[in-house]
DNA sequence: ATTGACATCCGAAACGTTTTGGATTATGCT
DNA sequence: AGCATAATCCAAAACGTTTCGGATGTCAAT
């Protein structure tokens, strides 16, 4: 038989208010008395019904994301932001509540479910796209939410890293290294950030004076396999590049699996450099030069921020911006 | 204003009770009063509160899991796994409840949370220990669960991969291949497949009466990390193996870089084999042996035997036992 | 006119909490 | 004694849904 406060106030002689505001620990019951009832709930293993709580104290004490469903590839990224969001979670006594969906409608309509169908207090939202209509709904239903990444307006509030002038670093980097001919594994051009970053690799050009070329920039889609072959296509060309800058490590590492199966050296015979720095990029060989960003703990400070705006404060910095850290290691090849 | 039934039943002139019932697509209610309700609560964009229909309907429609929290790492084991859980959740209209924890005593509340609270229908269970105490708890409190992997009592439904063999596979490449030397990075010991991939190793090297040497079997975290280390202590030995076996993949990785390192080629030099068939098996350099897990079916197929217990119905097969699946690639070398 | 069958609707209870607004009793103070 | 105060308790309402057990009206058959 289920444990109820009901169960409970007969077992005790108590009523089901009393039982309540006793194990809620409000001081109007008799010390004796909570001890007793607490005994008892004890006794009987009692937990409360948390759908009756959450339906009666509007609230349910759970964050809400939806993750890409990308079938037989998991993302790194977004399992650390996923570890950072529910450590901290489980940190302030959140859950979390997931929603697999393929991006599109269906996506759309899992926040619809969550956000009116009161599952959860709040949601965090990574991977921000041009004109995103999530967060336009979310502003729309005035629910609090925090995102990872900026997008076109800037209305809400997130932690984003300065990712063009991650790609400036990196660049600089290279061509402090004497290289010139510098290319870029680019990420899809519907995600916001792939815009800031070629804008930052487009400034550390000109300002360097680089000499720009149009095949210089290859699509990924963000993949391991996916960088495999922009390298392929880099390595292909007439006069190939001698520096390649991913736009996240995991394409880095498969281009640095093309450059071997090419019978080159990554780091010696083609520099390489990835972004975010997974640990994967610390046990490869020779280890990934790379722009850290710490994805764990802007999950965890999103949350932070998160549970700031459903306790009903207004943030008090409700944007970061935070200066990203480039890592030079042995991919980056010796100077020229 | 929050749009309810209620709201519904005031803008329509129809009750309450009728409201539901058209929404529900019961046929005692006149369809033409149904488009007319239907319209309605499209107009207004009605959504059901969750937790109230859960509180009422006794049931949440979602699927719980817990995810063992380590700060730093991402295990893509976990992730192909919990992306098939939230795949086939979702072509059930199943949501997922995840809570972050790190193992042990808070780990088991939260599935007493979960469970008792009623926030979930039904739990998936991963990485079993020996005498795991949720699965004791799951058992006692009669909730509907499945798990990854056999423990040391098999009354529950589970799937599992035929570990052992597994294992046995490799080792009987590796003879074929000329290998005599032939070590192993084993997995925790705590977790329950251990036990029984470490048999199947025995088991093989009994029957082909190779030479057992203590020192060829080495622990590891389960991490790229723990396995770049075992394989060091391996390749300081003063007969270092000819071939190494890792209990997964990542750890298989971490010791092809540890050859590398020592300036030896994986495949070559030294014979490397891994264990899951994750996606980075494929595009490493070079390319792994390993022994294939449809990790990402097994979710979905987890899932499906999930749903149906918590319909009610006994599963027809509570066990699967898959066969392995030996997949040879360029870090096996060469035949000697 | 009565009956039965059918179509359509609805009131009220129930799910298990939390909270509001007292009620009751005991205690201290004048 | 009379009265305010404090300590302790509780009945009932509310959260929003689903469902049980009719109620009502219509229509054809008797």
């Amino acid at each position: 038989m289920r444990i109820t406060l009901k169960t409970i106030a007969e077992e005790s002689g108590f009523s089901i208010t009393t039982v309540s505001r006793a194990l809620a620990g409000y001081d109007d019951v008799n010390e004796e008395t909570r001890r007793h009832i607490i005994a008892i709930a004890e006794r009987l293993g009692y937990q409360p019904n948390l759908s009756a709580r959450q339906l009666r104290s509007q609230q349910s004490h759970t964050i809400g994301m939806v993750i890409p469903l990308t079938p037989y590839f998991s993302d790194p990224f977004f399992m650390e932001l996923l570890s950072g969001v529910g450590r901290q979670a489980a940190e302030h006594n959140y859950d979390l509540r997931l929603s697999a969906q393929v991006p599109g409608q269906d996506e759309l309509n899992a926040y619809h479910r969550m956000v009116a169908g009161r599952q959860v207090d709040g949601v965090v939202l990574a991977r921000v796209h041009h004109q995103d209509p999530r967060i336009a709904y979310l502003q729309q239903a005035q629910h609090p939410f925090v995102v990872f990444g900026r997008s076109d307006a800037e209305d809400y509030p997130y932690i984003d890293v300065d990712s063009g002038s991650g790609i400036r670093l990196l660049v600089e980097h290279f061509a402090d290294y004497g290289h010139q001919r510098i290319a870029l594994i680019l990420s899809p051009r519907d995600l916001m950030f792939t815009t800031l970053r070629l804008r930052g690799y487009r400034e550390a050009f000109e300002s360097l004076n680089l000499p720009y070329r149009e095949g210089y920039i290859q699509e990924g889609d963000l993949s391991q396999r996916g960088g495999l072959e922009a390298a392929e296509r880099l390595l292909q060309l007439a006069d190939p590049p001698t520096a390649i800058i991913a736009c996240n490590d995991l394409m880095a590492l498969g281009a640095m699996t093309t450059i071997q199966r090419r019978g080159l050296r990554p780091g010696q015979d083609i520099a390489v450099a990835g972004f975010d720095d997974i640990p994967a990029a610390l046990d490869a060989e020779p280890q990934l030069t790379t722009i850290h960003q710490p994805i764990y703990q802007i999950g965890r400070q999103l949350t932070d921020m998160l549970v700031n705006l459903m306790q009903g404060n207004t943030p008090d910095k409700p944007h970061i911006l935070l200066q990203p850290e480039l890592i030079i290691r042995a991919s980056s090849g010796p100077k020229r």
